[in-house]
DNA sequence: GCCACCCATGTTAGCGCTAACAGCGCCATA
DNA sequence: TATGGCGCTGTTAGCGCTAACATGGGTGGC
């Protein structure tokens, strides 16, 4: 149906070399036209776009990469792609890189530090302008390859004080810490801990809620932690464990929304009154929280703010100027809703 | 804190070069003992390996890709980051891929068919070996710019007739279509239809409520259809307004899960007896319509195994190989629960 | 004992693009 | 009218890697 590509290369494709043939001038006059239109004169810009789109012309990034000592392209490591939080921080990175013509190349490493070293080694291959990773808790080699690769970084989620090193998130422990206060200031007394998917940011929400139930002369809280991946229907099976090993609980912390959201389900088909018998409260504040009966109390979480400013912390790092800070708190609101 | 790396390129990149020098060997046998060992002999290829070890060695894509005509890339375009169905299907994509070591490349369209196109543009400026779409309703251009790429691509989610084109999905309009006939065999007369994020596939689920509603002798159904982006919330919201306009609705088909769970919260809230004064349906079934109270009725969309077809299917075409088919049918799960 | 063949390895010539450095013409200034 | 500077365009030389074609040494058949 259509018509011959024009062609003359060894591998088919349109080249620079043959849209500067077809306006009649250099391939350097057509890289600058593309790059940065403003670097040619306006009457050749417009002979070169007119002669690239006849000729159905595509850039190659890979030779451009080869070429120059940019990729354009940013490497970002997330732990899951099933889990919103990590998901809409990826959206905020996006919405900032994409404008500045960044590629993100993402992988998934599934929560395993070593399967995160593999990821990042194969990312490197494209040579990134910049990296971005989930956590401050890598493998020695990962900081290693991190530094040996002399690309800028910046981590996610956690906030880390090592110098050298750039991190945006909010305190995990403080989160934690911020639900514990509350149940202590309600009352409650006879308080639950469960969690599941146990990586570094969970634990970190348990000890601080343990420290800050500590500091209120409240002792330990019975806990419930299991290493499998969070889900609503796990929340909804692990509820019922903690019900039936500790009765008496008037209070439970879910170290993720997804386990409270499973645990209120379960109350509500129990017929389990939720404060009156037992208090919940969750982690993340996903958007079903606050549209349950009763709603969920929750600490509501800026991953997509931290994808937003992580991006542009990466973008100043990588034009060579030094960021604001390097340690960006984004903070946490704790929402109290009508399960405590 | 480590020692200066090796370096002697003009760049500072170890090169494959300085390996071969440092294993006692040439450039070409360290790319073939990094792309298939089995092409060196072993000791070789631990000579060569050790080499590159030592000197913190990391392949350049971009120069392989320049050289051999294969990136190893695979652009992937989906609508939304935001929507957990298309990245569980991405998630799907990437358990494939992956291991095959080939890297997804992945931009979001927001679901806008002229941006998908742009996309697309920049994408095969990677010279991706494959290409995955999401839908089948691509503009002109994008088809055109597709073609003359000359890369095998696969369609996502729904099914395509169109010769030469390769689909895995499940019929949309069956499943609409499915929801309706549930009602009807129930005895459900009064019934509503409610659509947000008016995307192709939203459509196509409306149009087989509808035909088989009108199949079954019913006339059409009350409609409530916004443009706005689905969300919990906003299903709350339609809910209410569908109940104002038509206090006496049985039933009512939402073209989505975020919608149903949004309307069944309100109903508790309000409450509205789900079923006994109006049944509620969704799409998609999400993982906490199963654990509501009631639990919610949702037609079970298979895209995890769409994502994990479609990249097999691409991997088959990228291979030269002709898939066993060019259009695969995943179907989809009817799941009765409570709330109908 | 010769030759075809095969396996492991090496040499050469780019892939498509851009950095770096020329040139060239034109205008403002002295 | 000479001079310097600026804005635009062009030339040259790679970036790091792999395809394609050698090469060399061993093996087996007759």
């Amino acid at each position: 149906m259509s018509g011959r590509k024009p062609r003359s290369t060894a591998t088919g494709r349109v080249t620079m070399q043959e849209v500067a043939k077809a306006a009649g001038t250099s391939m350097i006059s057509v890289s600058r036209a593309f790059r940065d239109s403003a670097m040619v004169s306006p009457e050749l810009a417009a002979r070169i776009k007119e002669a690239a789109a006849a000729l159905g012309y595509v850039p190659d990034r890979a030779a451009s990469a080869l070429a120059s000592a940019r990729s354009m392209n940013v490497a970002v490591v997330i732990p899951s792609l099933t889990n919103t939080v990590f998901v809409e921080m990826l959206a905020g990175i996006d919405e900032i890189l994409s404008p500045q013509g960044y590629q993100m190349i993402t992988a998934t490493s599934f929560y395993a530090p070593a399967e995160e070293l593999r990821l990042l080694r194969g990312l490197l291959a494209f040579r990134p302008d910049g990296v971005l990773l989930t956590g401050i808790d890598h493998l020695p080699e990962t900081l290693k390859l991190l530094t040996s690769s002399a690309r800028p970084a910046v981590h996610m989620m956690e906030l880390n004080n090592q110098p050298g090193s750039y991190s945006v998130g909010f305190s995990q422990e403080e989160g934690g810490a911020a639900i514990a206060r509350h149940f202590v200031e309600r009352g409650y007394k006879k308080i639950g801990f469960v969690a599941a998917q146990l990586d570094p940011r969970t634990l970190a929400r348990g000890s601080g809620f343990r420290q800050a139930l500590e500091a209120a002369g409240l002792g330990a809280p019975r806990e419930l932690m299991v290493p499998e991946r969070s889900s609503i229907a796990l929340g909804a099976t692990l509820l019922d464990r903690m019900l039936a090993a500790y009765p008496d609980t008037d209070a439970v912390f879910f170290c993720n929304d997804d386990l409270a959201q499973g645990a209120l389900f379960r109350c509500q088909r129990r017929g389990i009154a939720v404060p009156g018998q037992v208090a919940l409260a969750g982690f993340n504040d996903l958007p079903a929280s606050a549209c349950t009966t009763p709603a969920l109390s929750s600490v509501a979480t800026p991953r997509y703010q931290i994808g937003r400013e992580a991006a542009k912390m990466l973008l100043e790092l990588m034009a060579g100027r030094v960021p604001a800070s390097f340690r960006l708190d984004l903070g946490f609101t704790l929402n109290i809703r009508e399960t405590s």
